[in-house]
DNA sequence: TATATTTGTTAGACTAATCTAACAAATAGA
DNA sequence: TCTATTTGTTAGATTAGTCTAACAAATATA
């Protein structure tokens, strides 16, 4: 049995290496990840060495085995199919359900995850957007594409986002964005990157690390 | 903010001093229900009372504050709420609540509270007949009656249970009984307290101590 | 009332997770 | 290649919650 401490670990070990291509990870950039000092991360390292969820010499980069990629997607399941619960039985808006999803996540019941997504009939998206794994830990496929890998002139539709803080979901929200919109690429600023996107007939611009956050087909 | 193991504390002391009459909880007793020793208790108590939730002095008796009394309640209304949550939406059965619901009334988030109390329509009773209270912290009437209270010939009608773990529900299911269930008391053996009743037409018997824990009207 | 039993307290140790401060290894840049 | 910077590690302290063992106070009983 884990600690929601070395869950938490698991989940941020697991964020880093499915950027594509990534298989491994660093002490400091876990630690800026979990917001504690890499000298935490060092201790925690050894933990979840014993427990055979990692391998990883010192000095060396940190990979996850089998074992600690797979309960890092079951955490991942619960967190997704609770913020999907938030948001379409308690009418939680897009950007609070990630803060509560980040305790509910940690509920140690096989048998109520199963329940609650029975209940959810089995979705395959949360409110973000993003993949929830099935009891396999079968991910849908994920978007790669994002905002900013649009031409000008050409038309796209949001489907998911990178960035799942609540700060930047308010963003995309006053912005006028919202899950499936249709997006079409008016111009790109070459000086600043500024990219002029029209929404629902509205007119805006945003920034290349605002378009980087938004994925798109 | 109280950690989970204050939480379960304070909630263990509402336990014993709700009791009828009871105002004050002892050292020992408290150990026992929480299944930790007399001197991990000693040590909490210092915590609680450092932070106002509990009044006592050494070698005195236990008694809770305002405070802590209503942050208990709080706990209650959450527990309560989440067992009718899994059994009416997911489809638990009565004796596996509890458990699943031990972990989920800890999850911090007023919003949760009561968007999930909306969801199942402000309920007044959880699955094993026992009172939810309201958000100002209020409680419907509980029972008093038990099943051994009953007269010899008389009918009742199970509203609740006392004891809540999934030995004594099982037990309960087993006998035949169910909330709601018409009883009929048929005999009581002085000799050894045994009492037969009729359920649904079928008969059996049970102990004083089964009994005892029976909640009738 | 004197003693035995129960009840409650203290001191000191342990584990999990964190921190700071000092240091060592690896990598990047001149 | 040599040095500066970044990255990672260690030792030792701290906090929350637990334990055991020894002891003290309160209560029950002969």
């Amino acid at each position: 049995m884990l600690t929601n401490t070395e869950e938490n670990y698991l989940k941020a070990l697991l964020k880093i290496t499915s950027e594509d291509g990534r298989e491994e990870a660093g002490t400091n950039e876990l630690a800026a990840i979990l917001d504690v000092k890499p000298a935490s991360v060092n201790n925690m390292l050894k933990k979840l060495k014993e427990k055979k969820l990692i391998n990883y010499e010192k000095y060396g980069k940190i990979k996850m085995t089998g074992r600690g990629k797979k309960l890092a997607v079951e955490i991942i399941r619960k967190h997704r199919l609770w913020e999907t619960f938030l948001y379409e039985k308690l009418e939680f808006t897009w950007d609070e359900v990630h803060e509560v999803a980040e305790q509910l996540e940690h509920i140690q019941s096989p048998k109520l995850v199963e329940k609650l997504a029975k209940f959810l009939n089995y979705p395959e998206f949360d409110p973000h957007g993003d993949p929830i794994p099935d009891e396999q830990g079968v991910f849908k496929v994920h978007y790669k594409k994002t905002l900013s890998n649009v031409d000008v002139g050409k038309t796209c539709k949001m489907v998911a986002v990178k960035d799942n803080s609540s700060t930047f979901l308010q963003y995309v929200v006053k912005v006028g964005l919202g899950l499936n919109n249709v997006i079409k690429v008016i111009s790109k600023q070459e000086f600043d990157a500024l990219i002029e996107i029209e929404v629902n007939g509205k007119k805006s611009s945003v920034s290349q690390k605002f378009a980087d956050n938004i994925y798109v087909i």
